[in-house]
DNA sequence: CGCGACGTTGATTTGCCTCAACGATTGTGG
DNA sequence: CCACAATCGTTGAGGCAAATCAACGTCGCG
């Protein structure tokens, strides 16, 4: 069961089997039903999750009550808001399941004792937090920069998995566009 | 000159004097005048930059040749293409002076020496980064759920200087509109 | 002084949104 | 297992926010 996280975290920094373990002891095993809400706007997000099988979405709602969906998760991702979890602070997020979904979670109490028995695991998460501001460097440049086909194209090569997974408005919300909008610009690419 | 730095640092994590030496110890001092361009699009990153005194921008070029203003960096806060400096490979950034600028730099190896040397800095480091992640996070939903009117408000609030400071076109670019559009939305702003 | 960078304003265009109607598919309770 | 509602994707007509293009005044600077 520990297979792909491990894997996942030993990506970015070498751990022994002994640090796995500890890491490992402290996560828990948790499986949700699609539709399931992990979090909601004004809560204190108490977790970060790796998702050992199924999806999610993470979104803002915005004055208007339009859902804004920042992040996918999938296989082998993480999900949390990590300025709640952080801080200890009610966020503005939603976290949402897609899909029935498997995670093995992490609350900030065990973060902290992972971290102060093995101090190696702040490097760990240093590195997968600075991926993740890149990603979200991308992103901003894309929303502001590219046409709504280069968005939905370049989304196809990042996540070719999820099209098939999540209805395509949610796909839309992602790429800051209308689902009418959306399908729209896949009828013109299909002329092509 | 180092007071401003470790009051930066100390506010994620508490240092002693002793290790804060260390820190300083491996800073470069260094100033830049006034349009001095300190990364190109396909260099690799070597630095991290704390800014002392003066202010630099952050931006993507884009296909038709356009600036897109990722960021701007003032007194107190940290400048650095984070991805490229941290996987050793060539970026897609340009960051540039925009008044004459004092910076406290890092280079990799020095990074490398201050963890090894004084690991709570690891700790330190996904703090920030942590905190970039969610200013990135916010901004992106700006871009897309807010109109240009809000997100020129919004700016105001949060860097009430730099409009004093920086061509207004430089603003227009952060906020993901013409140079044009922003002059309008303020004319209709002073309206009312 | 004269040039280039900058901000403003107006006319026109356009990419995307809004609203509405319509089939297809899904799923759910009887 | 069917009937009906809900969810979803598509298409079209019309509208709007922001882009484009162009002209012009101002300022700072070599």
């Amino acid at each position: 069961m520990f297979e792909e996280i491990n894997n996942n975290v030993c990506r970015y920094v070498a751990f022994s089997t002994e640090e796995l373990q500890i890491f490992n002891n402290l996560l828990k095993h948790k499986m949700f039903p699609k539709k399931a809400c992990l979090l909601r706007a004004g809560e204190v997000c108490n977790f970060e999750g790796f998702i050992v099988k199924g999806s999610l979405r993470k979104y803002y709602i915005d004055d208007n009550g339009n859902e804004v969906i920042i992040q996918f998760g999938i296989e082998n991702g993480w999900i949390s808001d990590i300025a709640s979890f952080s801080d200890r602070k009610p966020g503005n997020l939603f976290i949402e399941c897609l899909e029935d979904t498997e995670l093995l979670l992490l609350d900030p109490n065990s973060k902290e004792s992972l971290l102060s028995q093995v101090p190696k695991f702040e490097r760990f998460y240093r590195k997968l937090v600075e991926k993740n501001v890149s990603t979200m460097q991308n992103r901003l440049y894309f929303s502001i920069a590219k046409t709504a086909e280069q968005k939905y194209l370049d989304f196809l090569e990042h996540y070719p998995s999820i099209p098939q997974r999540v209805p395509q408005h949610y796909i839309a919300s992602y790429l800051g566009m209308t689902p009418e909008f959306l399908s729209k610009v896949r009828a013109r690419l299909l002329k092509k």
